[in-house]
DNA sequence: GCAAGTATTGAATGCGTATTCAACGGTCGC
DNA sequence: GCGACCGTTGAATACGCATTCAATACTTGC
């Protein structure tokens, strides 16, 4: 058992192999100019020498890290971790490599990119957290790009991608509507998330064209959370004098579940029927049994390439895209926490068809 | 808007602070020797030039990227989430920054740990997938640690951390049994974890000591997923000849969830009445008011905590800690899936006060 | 006030690889 | 059969930093 800490070097393998190492070096990259038994004659030694390349030390002089940074904040929420799952994996498929970095939701990513361009990083994928102005200089300068995923920040040079939240809290009130809601209430997320922020603003817009008036929209902060959404829902619902509201829009779907288990199983509610329930995101515990949730659906697979091809990592000479904000389409997904009108019979079958299986 | 791409070095920032790149190089390394007023000067010419680290050259010299692997499988699995953010948690919090790689669960980690590899990296987690003998060998002939979390690969060298599998399974069946179950059933995950197998194994073993024979065990394989345990569930108890089983463990509790969905709301059983349910990991999720799940609790911190002791991080000198497997106690948590026999009220009542609020 | 430390300092070097550059051999076209 | 060309090759160098080493300035003890 050997206690050499040594790694072989492409020296070594050069040596055994009786080659240069430059000839190494080029064994190892595609499309490098190298004679096919040469190279044949360098692997086999490096086999022999368990060699492995020090990408490290190759990106001292390539300047690629092949690195990406992944800014996480909230992963009790699912939905991140399927956004983390669906970047590991197409990542992975480019030959690339996720540093991770979880940081507290709402507060500053500066600490962390900062971490991050100390590794030299690629690119910098921010699904959490605020992001200055400084740092995003400090990126772009450094020709890093960092591309926002689920969120804008007003005025930044960074670039987003992301759904089109208003329009989905527009759906939400459209579904209510239709369904015959009369009085309303929302679970709200991150005050400072313009995510949050606009779902509201759809939701409480397309209300109020149909005359509801905004104060008779109730509105609890659940803090992103099942547990902050599920007090909020209590809090909401348990004595009151006003008459409860008969439809509950959570701004996200773990909050929209939190406040149904609570609603359902600590006052007894009955979902539709003594309140209809809408979501936001579509993560795939929406579908499970016990919620169903009626839900808006975020297009993550066309979120995750679009930021992928934000930041153009086969071409790091272009130009970073700078201030670009994409907002996909977002649609609504029938299922049981809202009674579904006539109209929308067919979209609600055609939902339940699509959901036998749960992906993954 | 500058388009240098450049980045400052320490030697640019030596220039401008008027001193050699060795002091810059010193100002940023705790504990070495330079004056505190040199030092003063080379931050801020410093932070004049948004000078950070490289510490991808650093790691060139000190032979220490600071950077864990860590290997994950089935991330729909919300165990794995959760030990995913804890040690994200505790090793930024020493300075650690993690590279992510997913695996097909089940499959050989053999090509992600070379991945890793090439970049030097200071440890490796294993959370899923096998190992090769091979592979470990390799890793540890460079003095870079293994660390099997949640399981062990009998005969290998990679030390492993893990809570005692065969005692929590044990602690089902007692409750089962407690509860007054007769007739039983398990939905079982990978066959070929030893986690699985475990489970299992101590399950089986305290029942058959109760006189109930192995061919009474109804087994069902789940694929360690929610809908792979639904299909199992639906499977198992659908339309058959035999009576029914009473009690049924879910070897982890995404599978009791996905069962106990099912079974509830496709086949109306009741849940105790009907059946009993038991899990194995104690998720978050599990106390969730529509499941309540009566399960075993893996101990996720002190697991954290051994894995990170035994790859000593700052010993990196210190010889690896070869085919160390550590079984961590694990303990019953009394919920609502089992009929709560009157010696156990007291250890229900206990938990349900620690359920109060969720963790996270 | 002098010798023996002690704390700082900068020049030089090495880490492992990619890449440039000049040299080489072989091939093709005519 | 000869020159131009292209595909290969290895020596040398750069990448950005930590560290060693020798030199220097500064203390302290007696």
């Amino acid at each position: 058992m050997k206690r050499t800490k040594s790694r072989a070097t492409s020296f070594d393998v050069a040596a055994l192999a009786g080659v240069s190492q430059s000839a190494v070096s080029r064994a190892f990259t595609p499309g490098s100019s190298i004679a096919e038994d040469k190279r044949a004659k360098v692997l086999e030694a490096a086999r022999m020498l368990n060699y492995v390349p020090n990408s490290i030390a190759s990106s001292l002089t390539t300047k690629r890290t092949n690195i990406i940074a992944l800014i996480l904040g909230n992963m009790h929420n699912p939905f991140y971790v399927h956004v983390l799952n669906e970047f590991s994996r197409r990542l992975q498929g480019l030959g690339r490599q996720i540093l991770i970095f979880t940081v507290d939701p709402g507060s500053e990513s500066d600490d962390a990119i900062l971490r991050a361009l100390q590794y030299q990083i690629d690119g910098v994928i921010l699904t959490a957290a605020q992001l200055s102005t400084r740092m995003t200089s400090i990126c772009h300068e450094r020709g890093i790009p960092i591309v926002l995923f689920n969120r804008y920040i007003p005025g930044s040079d960074a670039s987003g991608v992301r759904c089109d939240n208003v329009g989905g809290g527009r759906l939400i009130a459209e579904a209510f509507l239709a369904a015959g809601a009369k009085s309303f209430a929302m679970i709200t997320g991150d005050p400072k998330g313009t995510t949050s922020q606009d779902r509201v603003r759809g939701f409480v817009e397309r209300l109020m064209e149909e005359g509801v008036r905004r104060s008779e929209i109730e509105e609890v902060p659940g803090h992103s959370s099942y547990d902050g959404a599920a007090s909020a829902a209590l809090s909401l619902f348990a004595a009151r004098s006003r008459p409860r509201p008969d439809a509950l829009f959570g701004i996200n779907d773990i909050m929209a579940m939190g406040a149904i288990d609570a609603l359902r199983h600590r006052l007894g509610l009955r979902i539709p029927d003594d309140l209809m329930v809408g979501g936001f995101d579509d993560i795939p515990e929406a579908r499970r049994a016990p919620y169903k949730l009626t839900t808006v659906r975020q297009p993550i697979d066309q979120m995750v390439a679009r930021t992928l091809e934000l930041m153009h990592l086969d071409e790091p000479d272009r130009p970073i895209e700078r201030g670009i904000d994409l907002p996909l389409p977002s649609r609504l997904v029938w299922r049981g926490t809202v009674p579904v009108p006539p109209a929308f019979r067919a979209a609600a079958a055609e939902a339940a068809a699509a959901d036998r299986p749960e992906s993954g």
